[in-house]
DNA sequence: CGCATTTATGATGGAGTCCACCATTAAGGT
DNA sequence: ACCTTAATGGTGGACTCCATCATAAATGCG
């Protein structure tokens, strides 16, 4: 319960201070060691020492000085997110994509694959594989320079990092993922669910950016579900929460099923067209279509008040493919919950894209490793920078 | 996102040591010179020093020496918990009742006064009052010395403390809670919702003190529900977390109903003796009052469902009036939970008792304590100990 | 062009903190 | 009575942060 389990030695005063430091170069783009020292309550010896000591393990680098001002230009320092490399996957039924991007979680390079849900393991990590080299050499980048990967897929994903469960892909289930990337990059690999890290995609960078807490439902030929709270995704004891889906009284698997009800789609059509033309179809009026939206946005509502009634967020987000068609669900969507909620949160759609899940992982990523080198207190001095480029 | 955004000074460190210190007494009892530095990875010479600010300010005090070793007798010392008072309230529907605990969270006095859902506002405060007055006297505490109060309320509390609704309680709603305690007591004030104190009670002091995850539901005349996660109580974005009971699918509040679907109790029976009845009757293996419990069990269990699958606990906590029937109740949940869950959680009944929702006010009291000392920064140096007693 | 102004830099000395080491002290065991 | 064990207290050394000062490099004005 309460933190400060260790005392602190100078060499660890120091440490800290370059941290503190290096922290606020990240989030405060770059700055001068006078307003370093500002930010960081520090006398500016302090930080000059700091920020040398920081450009030696290559995390800081000098910047032109600025300029313009009145007198004496002041050099200016910026964290060199160039001095590590981040990758992000998403291995879904339907295509791998991966991400390379800088510490900043700045998108360098992306590649993806097309793959089938039908596809064996092997073929599907071999996929993987194509991907992930395709990817690095894209950006440039050797594998000795990713300091960490994370990968998002399908199904229930354990605290470890294990696919114990996944209905949308076959032969998937206990696929050794975290291994068979850790064979190919030397460094932390951590697995989770993909719907978890597209939540922390649009919490960071889309559309929930200014939401600690969110539900994120993924809605599409399966659906799935996501909770980020005070800004943290929601694991739960066993890596299983959000699959709310699963509730019998919430069959939001038999989506597929309430959509056929529409009769103006001609039998043999996929999935995902029919689901497109009933939107369609409700989009310009068609009342059959705006029934069958109907009757599926209040499955889709009661799963969701239920989440909302559980977890209280401000906020709703919308992706998955369904979530292109978001004109025609927000409206019906956002009344059905006035109706059920005590605070209502407010309900808005994705605008990340199919890249989310990839995006999420980036940025799962880049916050892991903040928490190795910020957190408490690992052994060592601080860890030198690659001198990447 | 990255933690130290500010650096350290050297007295600073001095600061963090000394609470390093602290930390190490508080949560593992009274200990050497040695034990300390070993606890707290520091030298001798330095846990000494700040054990002796520490005394100074009345935070530690010496102990007898061990006695019984081998070697010269060390110098033991132990966290002064009665240097500070903390005042946990349980403001509810039936009963008004009041705690003051040390600063370890150890019951001194436990005072109570019953009151009636019916009555106004200014009489149910005017309880607060005598109990708070009674308890404090009866505990030998002078109102300064009362270093926190926090008080559980029914209804929905926001994140500031306020009362915004209460379906349980007449004239409750908007009422200045923290403002009438504050200015009696001269010290910060929290309000919460009673079922997230108690939910925080069992997991520190009851049946939860092995998890982090659980969900805690409030099984009486009225329902309620409230979920810990990762050893912190839930609140949400609006303090709403836990209101599943308003999910149209889930009617908690209608059990009254559904036990009187049972034949054999006699009208005009007040409704926890009916309760009590056919808990009993069903206990004794009748089959309508097992029809009555089971229909009860079954909406109970779609409710815990939903959020057991939204959160993913590993333990489900039946509190509340009827969990002392817990025996005939625990089993047909655990069976319907089964069915519905990915991983179903254990289910175990409350052991705390009446008395539940103030032992977690004082844990939520005494972890804000902790929180305001050991947390990111205060100005100045450590605050002085109170030399009560 | 030179000077005042503004702002940042680099170096020095002082104060505070932690640590390793040592002699000393106080108990139990033989 | 002596040895072993284990904790105590004190000293010097090393390190870190800070305040202060003289210096350096730019702008703007007469």
């Amino acid at each position: 319960m309460t933190l400060p389990v260790t005392g602190g030695d100078l060499q660890r005063l120091r440490r800290h201070n370059a941290l503190a430091a290096l922290s606020a170069l990240r989030s405060a783009g770059p700055l001068t060691l006078t307003q370093l020292a500002e930010r960081a309550d520090l006398a500016r010896a302090t930080v000059k020492a700091a920020v040398d000591d920081l450009t030696g393990l290559g995390w800081v680098a000098e910047l032109d000085p600025s300029g313009g001002e009145k007198g004496r230009p002041a050099r200016r320092y910026r964290f060199r997110a160039e001095a590590g490399r981040v990758l992000g996957l998403d291995i879904g039924a339907h295509k791998v994509l991966a991400v390379v991007a800088d510490l900043d979680g700045a998108v360098l390079h992306i590649t993806r694959e097309p793959v089938t849900p039908e596809q064996p393991r092997a073929e599907r990590l071999a996929a993987v594989d194509r991907v992930v080299d395709a990817c690095l050499a894209g950006s440039g980048t050797a594998a000795c320079d990713v300091r960490i990967a994370v990968a998002g897929s399908t199904g229930h994903v354990d605290l470890e990092g294990r696919v114990v469960a996944s209905r949308a892909i076959r032969d998937w289930p206990g696929v050794p993922l975290a291994e068979h990337l850790g064979a190919r990059l030397r460094c932390p690999v951590l697995v989770d669910n993909d719907s978890r890290l597209a939540a922390l995609a649009e919490c960071r960078r889309g559309v929930a950016r200014d939401a600690g807490n969110l539900v994120f439902l993924h809605i599409g030929r399966r659906a799935g579900a996501a909770i980020v709270l005070d800004g943290v995704p929601l694991r739960g004891a066993g890596g299983a929460a959000g699959e709310i889906g699963l509730h019998p009284l919430f069959n939001l698997g038999h989506v597929g099923d309430l959509l056929h009800a529409f009769p103006a789609v001609e039998p043999g059509t996929p999935p995902d067209a029919v689901a497109a033309a009933v939107f369609e179809a409700a989009r310009g009026g068609d009342a059959a279509a705006r029934g069958a939206v109907l009757r599926y946005v209040k499955v889709l509502a009661l799963a969701t008040a239920a989440m909302a009634l559980t977890v209280d967020p401000e906020l709703v987000v919308l992706g998955g493919g369904f979530s292109r068609s978001a004109d025609v669900l927000l409206e019906p969507l956002r009344g059905e919950l006035e109706t059920m909620c005590l605070r209502t949160p407010q309900v808005r759609a994705s605008v990340l894209g199919d890249e989310c899940v990839a995006v999420g992982a980036v940025c799962q990523g880049v916050e892991h490793l903040s928490a190795m080198l910020f957190g408490p207190e690992r052994g060592g001095p601080l860890p030198a920078a690659s001198p990447v480029q």
